[in-house]
DNA sequence: AAGCCGAGCAACCGCGGTTCG
DNA sequence: CCGAACCGCGGTTGCTCGGCT
């Protein structure tokens, strides 16, 4: 027996936060911490179901939380720790301190895959494409099983080559030392040749228990 | 100036897993 | 052990804004 599912069906509040409400859980939490989401909405004078107060915390409100454009780094991680991981968000906004699952998600859906599929690579899989890359692309079912393969990938350097430049959205383009390094890395984490894909991930983050 | 379109982001929704009585 | 209540995650939707025609 589940719980009603949104506020939709009980009359509550719905859409975007106003800065009054925002005020309100911030004050609320500031008191009495974070947690027991159900009583908090009611307690702290929201008209807004739980689910939605924890969100807006998470998501928005949290102190900690940086925000802005993503750094070279922080791209290169989340592409690295996508390839291994899959689409597990909070696993890979757990290695990003201050940025959150959501932000990942929306990063990586509205930037980071345009970019792999415009490397040749498949955002999906991140294998390489055997196309070219403003060939139509088939779409892969989400949540295929990740594969860094070494097989195959040996025709399609160009691919790599001729992709447009990994970096933040609204900077131009230029061919800076780390960036070029950076593509590398990833053409080579992808296609598996010469090392270990991950090699130059810290490892230990796959298991370490929280 | 107005309308269109696409990108980016916040929020919604539905489900699986966990906890607790 | 079972079921209700709750938490958290991932996919999707829809709103806003800026660029372009």
């Amino acid at each position: 027996m589940r719980e009603p599912y949104y506020c939709s069906k009980d009359g509550r509040n719905k859409g975007a936060w106003t800065h009054q409400e925002d005020q309100k859980l911030i004050d609320y939490i500031k008191l009495h911490g974070e947690g027991c989401w159900r009583s908090l909405s009611m307690a702290a004078g929201l008209d807004r179901c739980r689910k939605s107060c924890r969100l807006r915390w998470l998501n928005y409100l949290r102190p900690d939380i940086k925000r802005g454009n993503f750094a070279q780094d922080e791209e290169d991680l989340i592409i690295k720790l996508h390839a291994l991981l899959g689409n597990r968000w909070s696993l890979i906004a757990g290695r990003l301190p201050g940025r959150t699952d959501n932000e990942v998600k929306n990063y990586w859906n509205s930037c980071l895959r345009k970019k792999l599929i415009c490397m040749g690579i498949d955002p999906n899989n991140h294998k390489l494409y055997h196309h070219l890359p403003h060939q139509k692309i088939p779409q892969q079912p989400l949540g295929s099983p990740i594969a860094i393969s070494s097989e195959s990938n040996k025709n399609n350097s160009n691919a790599c080559s001729s992709k447009p430049s990994l970096k933040s959205h609204g900077t131009n383009a230029t061919n800076n030392d780390d960036d070029m390094n950076t593509e590398k890395n990833y053409a080579i984490a992808c296609t598996g040749e010469e090392t270990s894909p991950m090699l130059d991930l810290n490892l230990k983050l796959a298991f370490e228990m929280p």
